[in-house]
DNA sequence: CGTTATTTTGAAGACCATCAATTACGGTGG
DNA sequence: CCACCGTAATTGATGGTCTTCAAAATAACG
């Protein structure tokens, strides 16, 4: 694909598989800044630059295009394609800010329950309309890019699985509540619990607003049930 | 100025002050994403879409150009103004990146010597070569731009203080020990300590560098009094 | 089937946020 | 000039969240 520093020679949709964006700061420090899927087009926002700023590496068997430069810019001017890669362009920089904001003020289960619902959206997005979600990155990807740890990634999705939000096996996931995770999302308090008191048996632990969230109560939270 | 959210009428390079570039997340958390200077341009990130996806704000009287969006999109075309321009693009987004990695993985001492040598070299850049700095931005400011708050900021001011690196006095800031400050940028484990035992004239525990203090007390300037 | 990488889980404590109170500063008006 | 007020900044005490270290369990691989 393409390595941070190197010459832009193209840019790279992703015609099958997954990637994540790798930067590496001034001083070493690496942190994934963005995930790539089918659709997706990886060294798109280096275009009008001499070198590439992220590294891209697959994380799973991948196929992608490779556009040249002088293709790829004249898209960029062309009436056909400068719409919907400017439009592609403006969403990254819109998330990429979003993931700022998220990292620098968002407690970690709002951050991770924000990526899940994202992948979602994507995977939406591109016809996959299914809840089920194979997660391609590790554990560490995930946690790079929220700014956390993978042990405070895997603590949260397990704490996620017990309260009925979604099911996890490795890296099989379901979303099971959606809204639930939606309201995770957007308020600060409403972290799933850890096991205050050994609930015998109470519909989930979630405390105090309207949050519709709509019954979803048949939960066998035992973890692990999807095919 | 401009507001996130409204139509892109122009650029603002900023003549004289200083102003902050604001964002705004779909879920209402705001972040300071940037501080902009004399010389710096206001809205330049946008130029190529329909909307500012920041608000600029100004931390104090500022004057600043109106370049209306044609003539802007003109100079990004021309032979004289396109490289400086690009230039400045990927500089920014270069710096918002670093931010990034840095609220994502390092520790908030390692983040606020950043941003105080960050400015340095900006006031360097343009000319001013002292060693002093009158901060525009107030201790919320830092703290957002920086994922802390404020109360930590100003202990880390003090911290900093207190070992010899800097020293401050509300907006007043004096970088005493460059080489210093940049190795708490470079090392987490160099924070400095908290008063382990008040050192009597020892001078300083900043290690490798040549870290030569001059001693500089008693700065007593008022702020605000341009024009 | 052994080996390695990934993930889970636990326990301890660092780091930073939060709450709260005090101090400093700038401006306003008596 | 000084009392007054509001904003900004400092400082302290406390504890929650998350990291760190460590070990076990699970999956992947040759």
């Amino acid at each position: 694909m393409h390595r941070q520093g190197r010459p832009v020679l193209a840019m790279f949709p992703v015609r099958d598989g997954s990637a994540k964006s790798v930067f590496e700061s001034p001083l070493g420090w690496r942190q994934v800044t963005a995930f790539a899927h089918r659709g997706d087009v990886l060294g798109l926002e280096d275009l009008d630059g001499q070198a590439h700023c992220t590294s891209a590496v697959a994380m799973q068997d991948t196929h992608c295009c490779v556009v040249p430069v002088e293709t790829a810019r004249a898209h960029l001017l062309s009436a056909e394609y400068r719409e919907p890669m400017r439009s592609t362009l403006r969403r990254n920089a819109e998330r990429e800010r979003t993931l700022l904001v998220a990292i620098g003020s968002m407690k970690a289960a709002q951050r991770l329950a924000m990526l899940l619902l994202d992948l979602a959206g994507e995977q939406r997005r591109r016809g996959n309309a299914g809840a089920a979600l194979t997660l391609a990155m590790s554990r560490n990807d995930m946690a790079s890019y929220l700014g956390l740890t993978l042990e405070t990634v895997s603590r949260l999705l397990a704490r996620f699985a017990t309260v009925g939000l979604i099911t996890v096996r490795q890296r099989q996931l379901r979303i099971i509540d959606p809204a639930g995770l939606c309201s995770v999302y957007e308020d600060p308090e409403r972290v799933p619990l850890r096991p205050p008191q050994p609930v015998t048996d109470s519909p989930s632990a979630c405390a105090p607003g309207p949050a519709r969230l709509d019954t979803t109560q048949g939960i066998h939270a035992a973890g692990t049930s999807v095919a």
